[in-house]
DNA sequence: TATGAATGAGATTTCATTCAT
DNA sequence: GATGAATGAAATCTCATTCAT
């Protein structure tokens, strides 16, 4: 929550978690090394070693924690019917989590090559592929298939290339569940009309 | 004939930028030594330092060489009218140069915030907004602004997110550049029917 | 007693200095590395960087612990009089300190050039001149202004030059300040008989 | 042959030599680096080692075609009988001698680290020696010929300190020397009314 | 809960020098 | 007279990590 007024006790844990993740998110993941975290803190960088192992442990901790959202969606969309309100529902909540945890998202799609190397690799990829699953049909031809990774893509577009873009975050975000949506719809139903 | 049994001497240069490039698109630029590239050419790290100044100045090298048919369309889409059909034939061409430069655009896709911060960084953003401002048209409502971003990143995908599902990859393109297409002829003609 | 076992723990950055000065006044700057100070020490490189930002940082916190002296003169001979006792014993104490430092200002009388480009350059330079104010009157003739120069330098040349000259290094020493004494008594009192 | 016209070709030799002076002189030794040399003349590295052995060679030769004036002082000063006016020329010569070749006397003075380990060191260390030799009595007393090496110094000191007064460069010069034979002759002659 | 001191490995970069052409 | 290509050695510095206290 507060970003600058801790209280000194009990929470650096915490806040080494913010900071790392600031500073990973800013500059990439290789080029934050743990003395400017440490530095930062205005701790030793021997204290970061009392609350994580390593480094990496540092980002997977905060993969974990800010990852639940999207984890549990997965598990809530596979007990739903495959209809289409499922679907758009499921992008909803998605695009809500996106926002939620922006910072993470993110470091994640600008720093894909250092964390596919990573333990948390795997895991990223199931969740994307698992996502993907719940708004595809698996037999769907190719081109339906495409549509759904470009909704899941456009969404985190939505956080990143539209920076750029005039307006406010939130409406960026509305507009791009709403062409995600689309995306999906068609894929679901190849006939509608268009 | 052989692949791995270079001709000595002559093309040194070229050789750095070939396998500089594989490993950058393998490993991520800040985990490729000079080092690693040296030894798997068998040459010197010195060596490396005569036909090039940094580290960085192997990467914008390479950039530079294959950018080239990138900033060309955009030239030349600079003076095409705003039609319909030269948007097609945009991404058609972009998709074109991406499958050619493939490593590259997976390069550049994945360390992301490696080349925000290099000199190249600017230049790469400015070729995307530049990409972007060909098809899409500057009053267009917001979701049609977001229809033309998602068209572009849509096709990077199909070079990346794409890997892991099934089928031909020349396939796979064409599936995403007809998404695109349709992401930016909606974005054109609004009212067309759906 | 022993000069060579040095007790282990501690005092890490004293020793670092004292070896690095050592070095540095015997080699030069540039070409003493800090492999060299490390090996002596029996540390490894990276421990010099625990103590020390930069290999200029070791340099220069050497001279500003040495230098305190000379500084300190300079503040005291501000408050005072100037009158010739005064110069004669401002030149009395710079003497002792260049016997009590002879390391330090050996090294910055024989790697000027080198000392010149580190941020102590300017301090020095300062220093010299704020020494020679003392010691000069600012509308002297120019040949009493060199008179007064010479008296700094022949006092360094006492520690150097004179190497090669026989004879005990404290007579030596104060030879070079009689000298530059009768060089200053001459330039404050021009008249006085010769 | 004997003339003195520079045209642009034929002379690369001289001019490594210049540049070279001149890039020592102003940053150092160590620091100025062939590469340096190499462009600044618009020509590569190796065609310095067409016209010399090594870095250090380089600077031999510069030595030695500027210090003969120097040389055959001491030669001149070595046939002649010891008495003031002697002495009172070979100052005067020896400051002419400073003035002509100030850049290198300037370096020598800058870099006495430097050139102390190489191969010129003992040559100037010789030659300086040689000179005072000419101008202090053997059996003088120690503060006389301290009076000696002061007077060198002072006009050394003449080149370097005095840039940061005021004035015209040859009346400084002027000004050192007359201090300097003001040293000599009381070295020469103690009972010299006072 | 933390720190102070240190390390081992390795990074990028620079340099003087060589030699076939 | 000079270049293009390369090397071997070394330099400064940074990093993640460890451990006794």
């Amino acid at each position: 929550m507060g970003s600058t007024s801790q209280p000194r006790r009990g929470n650096t844990r915490q806040r080494i978690q913010d900071v790392a993740l600031e500073l990973f998110a800013q500059q990439g993941y290789e080029k934050t090394s743990l003395r400017e975290i440490a530095e930062q803190l205005d701790v030793t960088k021997a204290a970061l070693y009392y609350h994580f192992k390593t480094k990496e442990d540092i980002l997977v901790s905060i993969f974990e924690d800010l990852n639940k959202p999207v984890e549990d969606l997965i598990i809530w969309g596979e007990t739903q019917p495959r209809t289409l309100e499922t679907k758009t529902e499921i992008l909803r909540r998605y695009s809500e989590a996106l926002a939620r945890s922006a910072p993470l998202f993110r470091f994640m799609q600008e720093n894909q090559a250092t964390v596919r190397d990573l333990s948390i690799g795997e895991t990223i990829k199931h969740r994307v592929l698992g996502l993907v699953d719940l708004i595809k049909d698996p037999d769907a031809p190719l081109t339906d298939q495409v549509r759904c990774f470009s909704a899941l893509f456009t969404m985190h577009a939505g956080m990143l290339a539209l920076k750029d873009v005039d307006g406010d975050p939130e409406e960026k975000r509305k507009a791009a569940l709403e062409v995600a949506v689309e995306l999906v719809t068609r894929a679901h139903d190849p006939d509608a009309p268009r």
